[in-house]
DNA sequence: TTTATACTAAACATGC
DNA sequence: AGCATGTTTAGTATAA
């Protein structure tokens, strides 16, 4: 009888959740990818044009001053110069040029992506990297294209002048050189930033096989990622095939600017330790290799030597330290792809400035849209103003006999997008409807806890089952259980989402707990608590991993490896993150993914071995102890014990039970507490 | 196509 | 009676 008094709040849950839950979860991501496919990237789009200017300039300058200096060595340095020394090396510029061209589609898919939100700021930012080095590469272009014409502009005014033919020889060959100069340096930039972007792919993945970046590669937003890729990388290759120009001088600008009268001038800027030997020259090596010995050079990662473009084998660390003195020493080249390393450098850093300001401008926006009233579904919009449009049509079905009842309807539909924000959606390939906490594995405290600004304050529903939340939730709280109502204060408090249509996912939740074998119930002095059967949930999860333990061992390593990055990155991004970048990140979907990513596998893994061997898993987190549960020896996720969980933790059950006051929608009750 | 899982809705029960 | 809490069933959607 008195059962349906929630009803009354239900009428509006449901309606509106009927159109968004379910079949509508499809035509959200169905949209949110279309979305992404179309559209223009006018902010990035603007500072290549300026960069690319301001850029030519200086390099002109640069280049000059390095065809004097090449004018005596230029013909030994014949790296490339013996085939091309025709004459009308400018020809061939538009061959590459051409070829490049796929790129410049992408980056605004990308810019797409950001438009729409889809990302989670960590995402973003790293995104934008890659863009970034997209951008180079078109500014490259231009540049290259720029510097072509005036040269055969020149060549052509002093052959009009009727000079000499030795005269005209020289010219000639002058501008051979320069051109030599610049076709190197582009090359040698090009490969820098393919390189780096490709590090960013192999070196993350130590030994073990694509495991972990499967998912990476897989998600619709990396997928398109890995197109980008494959875009770049054959259009590189197929430069490189084609032998030939690159801009590249560009990039010395800046820094090295016009005054740079000597190669040493022109190494300037010895941020890294790198410079610095090159700047002293040879004696110095020795000295530096000591140094870098203590620590991982950063030129030496995984047997690979990451100069920037040489990928070079080497089994140990010696054998590195002989190659980075035979092949990379000071000269010519050495000093280019230092100017242009520092050149990236800048502009990540200037990307990276940038990217900040706008991720700060996109979460005030969202959380101001957020706790209005009405923009709930704001967030969403940005997400996908195609997917509101759609999910309302198709929806329709469903949705129209509840309609307009609630101010919450239009919000649900859309949630689902946001769900696409998170680290984690990276990894799902398909719809977005699928919840990917349980079956994935996914590591719902770490996404947590690196969007939690944003989903408490951004109404997106978060991309986990209602399983795998209440699990987080009673984990969370310090005591490893909750009163049914303490969960609900859980979820509004962490997320936006739930402070309304609080009837339906109640509903859900309570519907969750009694049919999940998971969730025990137990009786307390207060009442009764839910706690989590943690061998329980585990068995609900499928195993990804087939035990094979070698292949568990590594993910093991990588895991811990991971770990740590993740944390720093969510720590800053900024000092730390060019390193990161440069070396591990480029082109590759953020390294909260790849942690996540690795940590998703590794559970997988790590479950199958732990629900059979109760040992595994390092009881490091306080988490672990699960008091009142039989799972003690069962430790948690490790993932999830681990720095992320922890900070959630943490931050969450200090205030407890009264934050939830805040959300008007939501008739919490803690006052039975 | 089948199956497992997840979500939503709702009916029903119980206790305060 | 009203509400919170639990349990259970049914329908639907999705992914594998």
């Amino acid at each position: 009888m008195m059962q349906e008094s929630g009803t009354e709040t239900k009428s509006n849950g449901s309606a509106i959740q009927n159109g968004s839950s379910g079949g509508n979860h499809l035509l959200e991501c169905g949209s949110l990818r279309e979305g992404r496919s179309n559209g223009e990237a006018p902010a990035v789009d603007v500072g290549a044009a300026d960069l690319a200017h301001v850029q030519q300039q200086q390099a002109l300058q640069v280049a000059r001053q390095l065809l004097l200096q090449q004018q005596q060595q230029q013909q030994v340095s014949g790296l490339k110069s013996p085939k091309r020394n025709d004459k009308q090396p400018a020809l061939q510029v538009p061959v590459s040029v051409a070829m490049m061209t796929p790129q410049v589609i992408t980056p605004q898919q990308m810019q797409q992506i950001l438009q729409q939100q889809v990302l989670s700021p960590q995402q973003l930012q790293v995104l934008l990297q890659q863009q970034q080095a997209l951008m180079l590469q078109q500014q490259l272009q231009e540049f290259y294209k720029k510097q072509q014409e005036q040269l055969q502009l020149q060549l052509l005014q002093q052959q009009h002048a009727g000079k000499q033919p030795k005269e005209q020889q020289q010219v000639a060959t002058q501008q051979l050189a320069f051109q030599q100069q610049l076709l190197q340096m582009q090359q040698l930039q090009q490969q820098h930033l393919l390189s780096l972007q490709r590090q960013g792919l192999l070196t993350i993945q130590p030994g073990q096989p694509a495991l972990p970046l499967q998912p990476l590669a897989q998600g619709m937003i990396p997928a398109e990622l890995q197109q980008l890729w494959k875009e770049v990388t054959s259009a590189h290759t197929a430069e490189e095939t084609t032998g030939n120009n690159h801009s590249s001088l560009d990039l010395t600008t800046t820094c090295v600017s016009s005054s740079a009268p000597s190669k040493t001038s022109l190494i300037m800027n010895p941020h890294a330790s790198t410079n610095g030997q090159l700047s002293v020259h040879t004696p110095k090596r020795e000295s530096l290799s000591h140094e870098e010995h203590s620590h991982s050079h950063p030129l030496y990662g995984h047997g690979v030597c990451k100069w920037p473009g040489c990928e070079a084998v080497c089994e140990d660390f010696q054998s590195f330290l002989k190659h980075l003195n035979s092949e990379h020493a000071l000269d010519d080249r050495s000093t280019a792809q230092c100017r242009v390393q520092m050149q990236v450098v800048q502009q990540l850093e200037l990307q990276l400035a940038k990217d900040k300001e706008r991720l700060q401008a996109m979460m005030t926006h969202l959380h101001v849209k957020s706790t209005e009233p009405k923009a709930a579904p704001q967030p969403l919009n940005l997400v996908s103003s195609v997917t509101l449009s759609k999910s309302a049509s198709e929806a329709s079905p469903q949705s129209l006999p509840h309609t307009p009842t609630t101010p919450t309807a239009p919000i649900t539909p859309v949630t689902q997008g946001p769900s696409v924000i998170t680290t984690t959606s990276m990894h799902t390939v398909g719809p977005i409807r699928r919840r990917y906490s349980d079956k994935y594995n996914v590591p719902i405290s770490s996404d947590i806890a690196q969007n939690q600004e944003f989903y408490k304050n951004a109404e997106v529903r978060p991309p986990f089952t209602y399983a795998s939340l209440i699990r987080q939730a009673i984990l969370e709280s310090p005591e490893k259980q909750l009163t049914l109502n303490e969960i609900y204060n859980w979820f509004t408090r962490m997320f936006a989402y739930f402070r309304r249509n609080a009837a339906t996912w109640k509903n859900a939740v309570r519907h969750n707990l009694s049919l999940h074998k998971c969730f025990v119930r137990v009786e307390n002095v207060k009442g009764a608590v839910w706690t989590v059967d943690e061998v329980e949930f585990q068995k609900r999860r499928p195993q990804k991993i087939s035990g094979n333990p070698s292949l568990i061992k590594n993910m093991q390593s990588s895991h811990a490896y991971c770990t740590p990055l993740n944390a720093a990155l969510q720590a800053s991004m900024a000092e730390n993150s060019i390193p990161l970048y440069t070396t591990a990140s480029m082109g590759n979907p953020t390294l909260g993914n790849l942690a996540s990513a690795i940590r998703e596998e590794l559970n997988g893994a790590m479950e199958h071995t732990n629900s059979n061997e109760s040992d595994s898993s390092p009881g490091r987190s306080p988490m672990q102890a699960v008091h009142p549960v039989h799972v003690k020896e069962e430790p948690l996720d490790p993932e999830e014990a681990e720095g992320p969980l922890s900070l959630v933790t943490t931050a969450n059950h200090s205030p407890d039970f009264d934050h939830d006051r805040d959300y008007e929608d939501e008739p919490v009750n803690e006052d039975m507490e």
